[in-house]
DNA sequence: TATTAATCATTAATATATTAACTAAAGTAG
DNA sequence: CTACTTTAGTTAATATATTAATGATTAATA
């Protein structure tokens, strides 16, 4: 790791310093914070999703989410259902004012990735992905729960 | 933002999620956060550097720079001297014991990290970190302080 | 030089990340 | 059917992130 600050980590956390600002301040004019955008993001797509998934499709750690659902909830914006079938899973749902969201955050927050996407040319763009894609994908045995023996 | 899953910042924070814990479960073995190990990292280079540079090259916010710091201190690996030059600034140092830990980390991150970098062809490595390269360097504008008048 | 403005580190308040442990519920083997 | 084992969500303890504000110091300016 010669230069460190050019090692893969350090580069994703550089991006991510500079790419996220710009939205975090969308998120704050409409006073969510970004976990809170982006469990709301999802629940816009389902009418309720269980907990468990809702945390692998928002890349928060489950502990985080229960905090991050509880103050959705405190604000009235989310909500908790018990399933009847299996009593362990909680269904999580975008309440009538956390739905009014979406029109009023998606187009700023479209507007700000449209722009941020034309910072760079198209090829650069989906090279970037496409790399992150791939790298995201890598190793997946090194970091899946210790195998059933030790 | 068609694909959530698969936009930058979600990609950027996936792929954070897969490079990360094989590097993380080393710094817990020699009782490192990640930050701290970034710290102790840029330590490692400088006799003492300037609180402020030392937030920069690690990415670590100040405030919470103070902590990690404290931290270190508190667990005798770092320390702080104030400036007599200009008192408002404090140098960080690494303690003969911070200084002994590199030659017991480095390696053993060197080779995970040279795995990893193994783990994808030598191409898409760096045309993944130049991209991370472009894409950190955009933007300055809309992320730097906000302008005099204004 | 007295005042004002800018800088640096820090504190404060709140939210989230990390890791381990814990509880309730459901699944499984005997 | 009972004991053992998973699973799902949560709690707990500690560390860090985010944003705003503060205190001490230095720089800039009238």
């Amino acid at each position: 790791m010669q230069e460190f600050s050019r090692s893969l980590p350090m580069m994703l956390y550089r991006t991510l310093d500079t790419v996220m600002p710009r939205f975090r301040r969308i998120f704050n004019d409409f006073g969510l914070t970004e976990q809170q955008w982006r469990v709301l993001r999802v629940l816009w797509q389902y009418e309720q999703i269980p907990f468990s998934e809702l945390a692998d499709l928002t890349l928060i750690p489950a502990p985080s989410l229960v905090g991050v659902v509880d103050r959705l909830t405190k604000n009235g914006l989310a909500g908790r259902r018990r399933s009847d079938v299996d009593r362990r899973i909680v269904f999580v749902h975008a309440t009538r004012r956390g739905q009014a969201l979406e029109s009023k955050v998606m187009p700023l927050v479209d507007k700000a990735y449209a722009e941020l996407r034309s910072s760079v040319d198209a090829k650069s763009w989906s090279a970037l992905i496409d790399g992150l894609e791939q790298m995201s994908s890598v190793g997946d045995e090194a970091s899946k729960k210790p195998a059933v023996n030790q």
